[in-house]
DNA sequence: ATAGATCTGTGTCTTTGGTTACCGTAATCC
DNA sequence: GGATTACGGTAACCAAAGACACAGATCTAT
């Protein structure tokens, strides 16, 4: 796992800096479907993402979904950091996309190592501006496009992440992710197969050409 | 203008910390609708607000508009604040809601203090955790609630904002911060006033109670 | 005072997407 | 093997909001 460490970090961290991390970090294997953090919880460290894909949704009163973004190797979750230094319940719900490996850092570390390294400090900054920037994204998609324009983005993006064209899931749980309903879903794949964009299946979708 | 700096921020920030503000700083006023960054700016300095308020909004391809949120006293534009940092172009327009002063200070300036300062950093920390959570808010306001509640909302944050329950403003700028149409706007209104909640006039709306 | 521009109100129609309902088929479970 | 459940396809209907058209009121400029 330590080596992970170095070939996810080695470029921006120092070398103390990462032995740090290795001394006082807990390594933690999750698989798929797991649920990291979720709304309500009261969070005491925060991770570093060494592979794998984490997607992160929020949900309202009613416990309508919306998927707001994913996070991928050498990435950390912002708002959770937020949590963490506000010392506040997490706003958000963390789900293992695929299985992955995460190194957890106390939080009281998080604002010593600000002051002591430079390179932690960048990691911060750009992570925050990362999700900043994600949220933006997240914004212009629902606020300005379509549906039929948000799947597309969708399947896209999961096609990416998971790095299979394979896409297996089923259309309610695309819903979910969409917030919208199983049936619009089904209504809109159809029409994207009919495009000749996508074969689908029971329990899967196969991107052809999106 | 160096009073307002001690009156803002002598709370959280050292007193050196304010001393170099004042010193490198520029002090610049606004009057409302003035336009303090646009979509493809590049920033060299970030504003910390004095008074007054900024309202920030997001514009994609066609121009269409949406509003993202105010900053307040003592705020400072996180989103702005990225792109300083990763010498990016600036992703949003922000516009004077009303007259306000503002302290610009030099991106350089930003990196070092962090290194300096601790009141620094928990700010421009506690600034990132502040605007990624009014993001969560727009984002779950856009996806999770119907038009008449985001209207209801929107007027009561512009009388809070403008500290006045006349809002000046027309059905056509109400709805190019909702990214609505006009037409849908004055219906909405209109059953609003119908049920007592505000009176329309011209070129102003009376707020009674929301 | 007159002409033009701006602002608001309203009726009608269309589009997008959500809801309900029902069916066939595939997987699962005794 | 038969019952049950999960998944996907489809039709019919509905609601929210956007588009268009036009009228009346009010403001502005000359």
């Amino acid at each position: 796992m330590v080596t992970e460490l170095y070939k996810t970090f080695d470029a921006q961290f120092e070398l103390d800096l990462i032995d740090e991390i290795a001394e006082v970090g807990k390594f933690v294997e999750v698989s798929a479907g797991e649920i990291l953090m979720d709304i309500g919880n009261y969070i005491k460290s925060m991770p570093l993402l060494l592979s794998g894909a984490i997607k992160v949704l929020r949900e309202d009163e009613e416990g309508d979904e919306l998927l707001l973004y994913y996070l991928e190797q050498g990435e950390t979750c912002s708002v959770t950091m937020a949590c963490c230094m506000g010392h506040t319940k997490s706003e958000i719900r963390a789900i293992a996309e695929t299985d992955s490996m995460i190194v957890m850092v106390p939080v009281q570390k998080m604002e010593e190592w600000m002051a002591k390294y430079k390179g932690w400090r960048n990691y911060v900054f750009e992570s925050y501006h990362n999700r900043l920037n994600e949220l933006l994204n997240t914004v212009d998609s629902i606020a300005f496009k379509n549906l039929d324009q948000r799947l597309v983005d969708y399947l896209k993006k999961k096609v990416e992440v998971n790095n299979d064209n394979r896409i297996r899931n089923t259309h309610q749980e695309i819903a979910y992710d969409l917030h919208t309903s199983r049936v619009v879903v089904s209504r809109l794949l159809k029409k994207l197969e009919k495009m000749k964009k996508l074969a689908l299946h029971r329990n899967y979708i196969r991107v052809l050409d999106l």
